[in-house]
DNA sequence: AAAAAAATGTAGCTGTGGCTACAAATTAAA
DNA sequence: TTTAATTTGTAGCCACAGCTACATTTTTTT
């Protein structure tokens, strides 16, 4: 368990709580570690859950699947990532969202009710977990806002363009990789693979970007964000 | 302010405070009340958020507004409802919505800060306080991944189905009055008027719905439902 | 009650983007 | 390498939804 340590350290919810014990802090959380292969489920949509997940290795997808078998990814989340701390927060605790193990992982599971009540031993670091909380759920509110925001765009173009930009601003390149396939990224934006193709086609024809593979350039910055006015 | 108590005592954050001595509860909170007229905006997207909001009397509607003009409704907020929950409780602080009165309203707000941390004094409403925010933003997080699974729906009847089948599970009856009029209710789904009358009359010849306005009534739940797989 | 304003419904035209089908290229397996 | 499988790109067709324009109804104002 110890080499996981730094990877906790990064965890959002073991900020401020720099002084740690971890050893202590992990027993006192009740908390488990659960290995999982590529591909399987973590749990499902409608499932009831009770624990919040920290991801110690490997990469899971979070998504949501309709009847029709449309797909949507809605994040993947790598170590010191966490998931389903705004499911048992709500009053039901049912999954809205399937996870899945994308590589090999290692999940570190705490039952919530162990992170919102105190313990009953003077262990000070409650009052901090719960403001990690907290300040955990806002950020989550903010990027579904984010993630809103793409949805809501009218067209192809537009969508590709805010994607793009996005990702080159937390890169702060011009020039970055996705980590998306074509397929994966257009499910992400809600858009046929082949309309997505045949649109990045044109924006490259036309100057605004290059792209080869995962590999994507944006040429003409300001014509780019022109398109999302 | 003694009219409003009842209010507050629907609202989330002080559930489980019932014991409580409002005065002395707002005036350690730290609490303003301000009054607006119809049309007035709150806050603006952008804006750095300090305060959480709660509706005394009156509605208020948050909204995203993009340059172009498009005008996309996430939420009505009603008497003891909140706002800006979500916002002030991420790093940055910055409100991705715009909050505009619909009614003459009376609103509250509390410093953020006031309710997380402790008042030093012998105030044991706090952890509560506290703890009802978690919920707050979880069940937050649950409305917008419920935004979210609508948007994500690719046709117009979908959307559609999707929201009539929502409302009436909420009302608990195939029989039901919408707070929105067309245009709004077109926004909420994010398509265009017309079309969605268009499509509603569809429906209604086909026998599946029917509507009068604001009241709307569900004929055939099975084929409804049947839309969205 | 009359007039004005706002909300709702309908029709026709058009463009975007989804879909099928296939080609080309890249990656993995034999 | 050869073969198979997967990923990516291209083309054509067509349906759906957006838009403009206008008719009709409902609500508000005078």
């Amino acid at each position: 368990m110890e080499k996981h340590y730094p990877v906790l350290r990064k965890c959002v919810l073991f900020r401020n709580i720099e002084d740690m014990n971890y050893e202590h802090l992990l027993q006192c959380l009740g908390t488990q570690v659960r290995k999982y292969k590529e591909e399987e489920y973590v749990f499902f949509a409608g499932d009831v859950i009770n624990h919040i997940g920290i991801v110690l290795s490997g990469v899971v997808e979070i998504m949501k699947e309709n009847l029709a078998g449309n797909k949507h990814i809605l994040a993947f989340i790598e170590p010191s990532g966490m998931f389903a701390e705004g499911i048992v927060c709500t009053a039901k605790r049912i999954s809205p969202v399937t996870v899945q193990v994308k590589e090999d992982a290692e999940i570190l599971f705490i039952p919530y009710e162990r992170i919102i009540m105190s313990c009953g031993n003077v262990c000070g670091f409650h009052i901090s977990l719960i403001q990690n909380m907290m300040i955990i759920l806002g950020e989550k509110n903010f990027n579904l806002n984010r993630k809103l925001e793409l949805l809501t765009l009218k067209g192809m173009r537009e969508k590709i363009a805010s994607f793009l930009i996005n990702e080159s601003l937390e890169r702060k390149s011009n020039t970055f990789h996705i980590i998306l396939n074509r397929t994966q990224m257009a499910d992400y934006l809600n858009v046929s693979r082949t309309s997505m193709c045949r649109e990045l086609a044109r924006m490259k024809e036309e100057g605004l970007i290059d792209y080869y593979g995962h590999s994507f350039k944006i040429l003409d910055m300001d014509e780019l964000a022109q398109c999302l006015e």
